[in-house]
DNA sequence: TTGTACGCGTTATCAA
DNA sequence: TTGATAACGCGTACAA
């Protein structure tokens, strides 16, 4: 009851009567070796049940078929769906997903993009543009192929895959006005740091200023993403003389929790007052009334990224932006309102 | 223009005047260097900007810092709340995290435990105890640590981190009874290859029989959980001459589905009919009316298991088992049948 | 097509 | 407290 070896190289190359070379080829490119030999070989590596040591292979292949991802968070479910498809495609080519998240820490994710190309990632995604040009530098200067998501921009000099938060909300706040809307209110995650949260923002703003609605009293509260913070905010924007009559949410779990607070107050979605939200996530579905929102095709985005990074890997040159579409969603919480009946 | 080095161990050496292995020592065990030599040493590396290479480190120390874990899915927030307190109780602890999911397919999970295992991971972190005895003595012959979590078990042989599914599920339904419900139905997760949805299952079932209610005509359907999916499977349940009065769903997001069609049906929760969720997600309490579930505590369950398996890395005959304690969230899903009044 | 032999960047043992 | 030096397991020129 000695215990138990793990097989290397080595004891493949001897058991199968080759070379350690031989072996090493017959994994990594077969086409190099003759039929005879590669099926000996791989039979040996059955057997024997061997599988590449990985800090082995690392070190000398300088590279590891792991890529890293930084989400700004895991605690609902903006990212998920996008991060399991960009999963699933590096699965698909034979890659793994090294995760972790910032709490919308940028300070966090610096040192998290820092520690997983420490890690050896080789590639990295990242949640839209905003960082200090020092990490971005660190990138560059180690060469590592990095895509962003969630965002987009035109940009020659990095590969995105996103679609434009802007005009997404320019348009969805187009919708509001055409029903009759005048007084706007706004929950949104934090913009100093948050490119989409601020693009979000801006599509208000510009879609107000095109139609000559004063957006500079536009009441606006920011406040991480959770449903208590858009519960809590909602009564804030409510506690005013003259109250708005639509509450555009930031994301649809902001929204959720306006629509919470509402039913509490007894205010009666939409007629009383109107609430939008963004991403289309589940949630935005089965809420009462449903969630007039944006769909972001969040599973076709985590794919399409996968898809990009790995290109990078392969030709370090190689720079691809991607913009997807977004559409409205249409639920039951915007409509005309009560005044403009 | 030259294209940027990335120090090694030997450029750090070199700069400072000292040997290699002092460097190492003043990163890995600081004490057993002078304060001089290790301020000196401190010093060019960050100047330098080294980081130690991953694979150089792994090879070399038989370690990479790295976890695996292999949840069921990434599509809802089932899982989310745990893997991100799982995540950074490992950060704090200078670790990280290989993700991957499984989509509740046993046989993608095997191949992903045996890639995350090649990948170096130091651990694993499993979702429930149902696997094949054969991948769970891949982990014992390699040594592997890992830690179950979401399911409890007595089991001196592995680490559990998790609560009583059967127990939660049958106090549950003890409310029901108690409330006068007899015609139950069921939507659950598939049985055959998930512990928890098993065991959920398992405690309706005797607590019927506890209070001498037939079981075995208790209708139940089997799904993977989607908010769509429980609602189609709702409407299943309701289509038939002797309704039921309540649908205990084998988790939230199932609930959430069947809230909804019922919503369509113009049934009133709960006066027409009661539904129960479980996992208490945030999900539970923004849908009207809010969920009567079972509340779990996903984030000490993620903390706790991170520190189990961290044990275990240095100490691998360490095993403990750990049972979190659940409670009834009460929401306004669940009430006396209208029979009843 | 196959084999030899070196290098990858650390850690760890052993001496000094 | 420090320094030489031998692993660690694999990929890949280069040679045969």
């Amino acid at each position: 009851m000695n215990k138990p070896e793990i097989p290397t190289l080595d004891d493949v190359a001897k058991e199968a009567r080759v070379s350690t070379a031989t072996v090493s080829r017959c994994l990594n490119s077969p086409d190099q070796v003759s039929t005879k030999t590669r099926d000996k070989v791989l039979k040996v590596v059955k057997d024997l049940g061997y599988t590449p040591n990985f800090g082995a292979q690392a070190l000398a292949a300088k590279r590891t078929n792991t890529f890293g991802a930084i989400v700004p968070t895991m605690n609902n479910a903006i990212f998920a769906a996008g991060l399991q498809a960009f999963q699933e495609e590096l699965g698909h080519n034979g890659a793994t997903l090294l995760l972790a998240s910032s709490s919308y820490n940028s300070q966090a994710e610096e040192e998290q993009i820092r520690s997983l190309v420490s890690r050896g990632a080789d590639g990295l995604l990242l949640i839209g543009t905003q960082r200090s040009d020092q990490i971005y530098s660190f990138l560059d200067d180690r060469q590592i192929p990095f895509v962003i998501a969630w965002s987009y921009e035109e940009n020659k000099r990095r590969s995105c895959v996103g679609f434009d938060n802007l005009k997404a909300s320019y348009e969805l706040t187009l919708r509001a006005i055409s029903l009759g809307h005048k007084k706007f209110a706004i929950i949104s995650a934090p913009t100093h740091s948050n490119d989409r949260a601020k693009n979000r923002v801006m599509g208000i703003h510009k879609a107000l200023k095109d139609n000559g609605i004063n957006f500079q009293n536009v009441q606006s509260i920011e406040c991480e993403y959770s449903i208590g913070n858009g519960f809590e905010s909602f009564k804030t924007l409510m506690q005013v003389a003259d109250r708005p009559t639509i509450v555009m949410c930031g994301n649809d779990v902001l929204a959720a929790g306006a629509v919470k607070m509402a039913h509490e107050m007894g205010l009666k979605i939409p007629d009383d007052i109107s609430i939008t939200g963004f991403d289309d996530i589940e949630l935005a579905s089965v809420i009462e009334p449903a969630l007039t929102t944006v769909h972001v095709r969040h599973k076709k985005m985590g794919m399409l990224a996968a898809q990009v990074l790995l290109k990078q890997v392969d030709d370090k040159s190689y720079r691809e932006n991607i913009k997807l579409d977004t559409w409205i969603v249409e639920g039951k919480s915007l409509a005309k309102p009560r005044s403009f009946l």
